[in-house]
RNA sequence: GCGGGGGUGCCCGAGCCAGGUCAAAGGGGUCGGGCUUAGGCCCCGAUGGCGUAGGCCUGCGUGGGUUCAAAUCCCACCCCCCGCACCA
């Protein structure tokens, strides 16, 4: 095989047989076995709303490497998977294929590789799902998850159902779910919810809380005012309408409200009912007397072309001292109909003090910006925005507000004395809601203050308000002490997770749990009410461990309920009575049992960083809510995106990369690899085809590395370079066993794939003929592969004489273990090789000569160390050590020691305190003449000659004795030496 | 706005939490050499500046500070990315 493609094929090749076999010998099948210790690692099931993408295939692949992994240090290893029905973006879908959205359908065949006929009978949301289900599974099987796929279940199997009323019924009966009513964005042509990505140009419509303040006509006729700053009721000089709209008189529950008629199909969303009584002009609104219902000031009602109809209820109070617009508008009045003569009543009344601004900053802001009119919208919607923030952020309501109130209501001034004056904007707002409260004058209103949104239909989304809205109340401040608590006993990979775990724990309130369409549950209790796809896959992991057994003995999902699930998860209840209403025997019961207590705690969670803000954190409540604390889960991974190209996949771009297209043209082994390879679990992947292909062409390197070798290795060891080897070995297992301990995947890859088939080489080049320590190199070698790229590694394992599959093998623990003599030796080399180096940069020449150091020196390297490990500083080594070494006759003190420190440094003072421990000394002399074939081989010169340096004997060449120092031997490059 | 993460050499990216091992790992790119019929494969070396000996100078967003010593600690500032909910 000499290409690249060839490879690639027979890669290809290799997955089918063994992928077929793992299938046929049920290699992954796991069972409890109670002397063996247990991993359990989930990863979050996918939403089969299309085939699985590369971005599953990143955080699965992680799940897979760390079970695969787990496996090889002897745990008995669960990985499991399931598929995530619940939820509404598949109804879209169907949708459009049962109104022969054309268009649609060839926009997913191409996205989804899937052929326009096959899409087309699709009909149904689960035949969508089951469809992409299946398909996605056999992807899963052709990558190498080490999956036990008898546990395999749908969110909408009945079963499941009955595990998930079981959990909603414990979550209420704890308190934590709590009914309500909650404004959404709503299709009044589809008449349900809408969100981001049911909208034209996916955007979130945005909703916000509009005050109404109820100011009233001589009749008694309210004139709702629609506002965002309640607090400004204290300066209203007039009230807006706009002269060119239609209002409607109406009757709002039981009062007289006049409104925009637009305003009415709006409020009738929002809980009100609303009858028309009669339809006017806004022209003929102009002129009347509305009293301020906080200040009982006689305000009129003005005409203002920049009202909208379509915003709040289309009546506005003025307040030129704060609002730009109201202070544009009435210049324009002003100016237009009273010939530019300001009357008292129209006056802005200052109400707010912010620094930088005057009294009337509306005022200021207008004019700095030169805003023309009240139609100069773009200056206005500035103006607006900084009054606005300025004034919220760091506005305080004046000391003498109270003097604005024209009514003798001793109590409406008191109120305002101690809660609105002197405060700040944001404390006032809240207190002038309560006293409009009081005064009978207060409503609110919903507004899609991003509007208009339209739904995809074509219809704008308005606000409706929900009722019968069941939430978690996230919010339960005892609950989250839990969630906190649970947290703290998490390890978090990466760490720096956790404080966005933390934070959402912290601003988590209510969620909306259940809604009106899509696949899933029924709240048992509230028919009509699907429970959200976010709230029903909390604690299904628990689920995994028992459901192949609930189905293999027969329990019918009828006799389920929670007199099941207290007792399997719970061990509540007696299993003799548990059993009978099961229709199973007691033994069957507590097997069930004890397989839910053998898995349980989870081990492991994967899943990408996007999950962190909502369902990571629900993981963590709902478990603190429903299990004692040593059932709580260990450990979270999370993972970066996938990006194409440098950017972010997603359906609008069409960008998505499937898994299976990746696995067509790469194999999964070369995939997985470079997957691996592309990044640490924490980055974001920039997925490349070089970086796929350079891992196919090392895999295929590899391969040929060790057919080759395993037919040529000899009869020989003991000699210096088969040690090295298995030295080298044993730091990259126990490095590897780090790495992967800490899901550094792409470290222990570039070791696994790059360093030890480098090391592999130096051997083979120093050594020759290859002994049998390569022998015990390739087989754990092929182990250590087997977690990245399980084709191969099982092909090469059967090349190798292996018994079984390398899937099943573990690794010998006393491999695992670094051996320190062998450590410092290394790194004592690696130095010199550096230090040769160094000068070969600035001297050519083809040989050296070394003069070390010899034992009498060695106690300076053993009192630096030690202070290294005591924590002393250079300065305090010094003092100590200084006169010894002027006593060896060392030169520049300082200078030397500090390129001593820095070796010592470099190889370990613990590796070299325990080397001396064990062997007594540290013979450079010996060493170096070990491992000189190595030094000359790695730097390519012809001979390495090493002296003592205190031998009287050695030439001194160019004066170079004098500069042997421990650890750092004297150095002569030269060409022809002798 | 609130919350979270981050700014490192031509590029990507480690290191900073536990300051000296850091001119700064590992990739990629580029340059030189080798191998080869050839190379888009592979191997070796170089890749801030200076230097005929293991050294010196500059340097890790910007500006200050602490320290014998700072990419790493402290303060201020600038910039970038991601979440903010009923949606998987």
């Amino acid at each position: 095989m000499s290409t690249v493609e060839e490879f690639i094929a027979f890669l290809r090749s290799l997955s089918d047989k063994w992928s077929h076999r793992y299938e046929e010998d049920r290699v992954f099948e796991s069972d409890p076995a109670d002397s063996v210790p247990k991993y359990f690692v989930t990863a979050a099931y996918m939403y089969p709303s299309g085939p699985i993408h590369v971005g599953h295939g990143r955080t699965y692949l992680v799940a897979d490497v760390v079970a695969r992994f787990k496996r090889l240090l002897g745990y008995n290893v669960l990985f499991p998977m399931g598929f995530h029905y619940t939820g509404t973006p598949v109804l879209v879908r169907v949708e459009a294929i049962v109104e022969n959205n054309t268009k649609e359908i060839e926009s997913m065949s191409r996205a989804f590789n899937v052929d326009v006929d096959t899409l087309r009978s699709l009909r149904d949301p689960v035949s969508f799902a089951r469809f992409f289900h299946e398909l996605s599974k056999e992807v899963m099987k052709r990558y190498g998850l080490s999956i036990d796929w008898r546990r395999e279940f749908t969110t909408i199997d009945p079963e499941y159902r009955d595990f998930i009323r079981w959990q909603f019924y414990k979550l209420l009966k704890l308190g934590l779910l709590i009914k309500g009513t909650h404004p959404v964005g709503w299709c009044p042509r589809h008449n349900m919810p809408v969100s981001m990505h049911d909208t034209e140009g996916d955007v979130e419509p945005e909703i916000g809380e509009l005050t109404l303040i109820k100011f009233r006509d001589s009749e008694g006729i309210i004139y709702p005012v629609a506002t965002l700053r309640p607090e400004t009721v204290l300066g209203v000089t007039n009230v807006w309408v706009n002269p060119d709209v239609r209002y409607c008189l109406t009757e709002v529950d039981g009062e007289t409200w006049l409104i925009s008629c637009s305003a009415v199909h709006k409020l009738r969303y929002q809980l009100k009912k609303v009858e028309v009584l009669k339809e006017v002009e806004g022209a003929t609104l102009v002129g009347k007397t509305l009293q301020n219902p906080v200040t009982g000031d006689e305000v009129r009602v003005l005409p203002a072309p920049f009202v909208s109809q379509k915003f709040g209820t289309g009546v506005v109070m003025s307040v030129p001292a704060h609002a730009p617009y109201d202070f544009a508008a009435l210049r324009d009045y002003v100016n237009t109909v009273l010939q530019g003569s300001w009357p008292d009543e129209l006056r802005p009344r200052p109400l707010i003090r912010v620094q930088g601004y005057g009294d009337i900053p509306a005022k200021d802001v207008v004019e700095a910006l030169g805003v023309s009119s009240q139609k100069d919208v773009e200056k206005l919607e500035e103006a607006t925005r900084r009054v606005y923030r300025d004034e919220f952020e760091r506005g305080v309501m004046r000391d003498d507000v109270t003097t604005y109130v024209k009514i003798a209501r001793r109590d409406v001034i008191d109120f305002l004395r101690d809660n609105v004056a002197g405060k700040p904007v944001r404390e006032a707002r809240e207190n002038v809601k309560k006293l409009l409260t009081a005064l009978g004058s207060f409503d609110r209103m919903y507004e899609v203050l991003n509007a208009p949104v339209y739904c995809r239909c074509g219809t704008e989304i308005v606000v409706k308000i929900l009722e019968n809205q069941w939430f978690i109340d996230y919010g339960n401040e005892s609950w989250k002490r839990l969630a906190r608590e649970a947290l703290a006993g998490m390890r978090i990979v990466p760490e720096e997770s956790r404080k966005g775990i933390e934070a959402t724990i912290d601003w988590l309130k209510e969620r909306a749990c259940a809604r009106t369409r899509g696949l899933g549950t029924e709240l048992p209790w509230e028919p009509g009410w699907v429970i959200e796809s976010l709230s029903d896959s909390t604690i299904y992991m628990a689920f995994y461990t028992v459901i192949h057994r609930i189905r293999s003995l027969g329990i019918s999902p009828e006799r389920l309920g929670e007199y099941f699930w207290d007792y399997v998860f719970l061990g509540v209840g007696n299993p003799a009575e548990v059993a009978a209403k099961a229709g199973i025997s007691v033994s069957d019961l507590e097997s069930i049992r004890r397989e839910f207590t053998y898995w349980y705690p989870l081990d492991s969670r994967h899943s990408g960083k996007d999950l962190i803000p909502n369902h990571l954190t629900f993981f963590i409540f709902n478990h603190a809510a429903i299990f004692p604390k040593e059932l709580w889960p260990r450990q979270i991974v999370v993972n970066g995106w996938v990006l194409v190209e440098g950017a972010k996949m997603s359906k609008s771009k069409g960008n998505v990369k499937l898994l299976g297209n990746l696995i067509n043209a790469y194999s999964p082994d070369a995939l997985r690899l470079g997957i691996a390879l592309s990044a640490e679990v924490e980055q974001d992947l920039d997925l490349s085809e070089d970086i796929i292909l350079s891992a196919a062409r090392q895999l295929m390197r590899i391969y040929n590395t060790i057919r080759e070798l395993s037919e040529r290795v000899r009869a020989i060891d003991g000699r210096p370079q088969d040690r090295w080897l298995r030295g080298v070995l044993r730091q990259h297992v126990s490095s590897y066993i780090e790495e992967l301990e800490n899901v550094r995947l792409r470290s222990a890859a570039i070791r696994v794939y790059m360093k030890m088939l480098e090391d592999l080489e130096t051997y083979l080049k120093w050594a020759g003929e290859p002994g049998v320590a390569v022998k015990e190199y390739l087989t754990t070698w092929v182990k250590l592969m087997s977690p990245f790229t399980p084709f191969i590694a099982e092909e090469l394992w059967s090349t190798l004489g292996g018994q079984g599959y390398v899937a099943k093998a573990t690794i010998d623990k006393e491999i695992a273990t670094r051996d320190p003599i062998f450590e410092v030796e290394r790194r004592y080399v690696d130095l010199v090789v550096e230090d040769i180096r160094s000068v070969l940069e600035v001297v050519k020449g083809d040989s050296a000569v070394l003069y070390v150091s010899d034992r009498s020196s060695s106690h300076i390297v053993r009192t630096v160390a030690e202070m290294m490990m005591q924590g002393h500083e250079m300065n305090s080594i010094l003092r100590k050590v200084s006169k010894d070494m002027a006593r060896l006759g060392i030169k520049q003190v300082d200078r030397a020691l500090r390129s001593i420190h820095e070796a010592v440094n470099y190889i370990g003072p613990e590796n070299i305190l325990r080397y001396y421990e064990e062997k007594g000394e540290f013979d450079e002399f010996e060493v170096i003449n070990r491992y000189g074939g190595l030094i000359a081989s790695k730097l390519g010169l012809k001979n390495i000659t090493v002296y003592m340096a205190s031998d009287p004997n050695a030439p001194d060449i160019a004066g170079r004795k004098q500069r042997a120092l421990p650890l750092r031997p004297g150095i002569y490059v030269g060409s022809n030496t002798t």
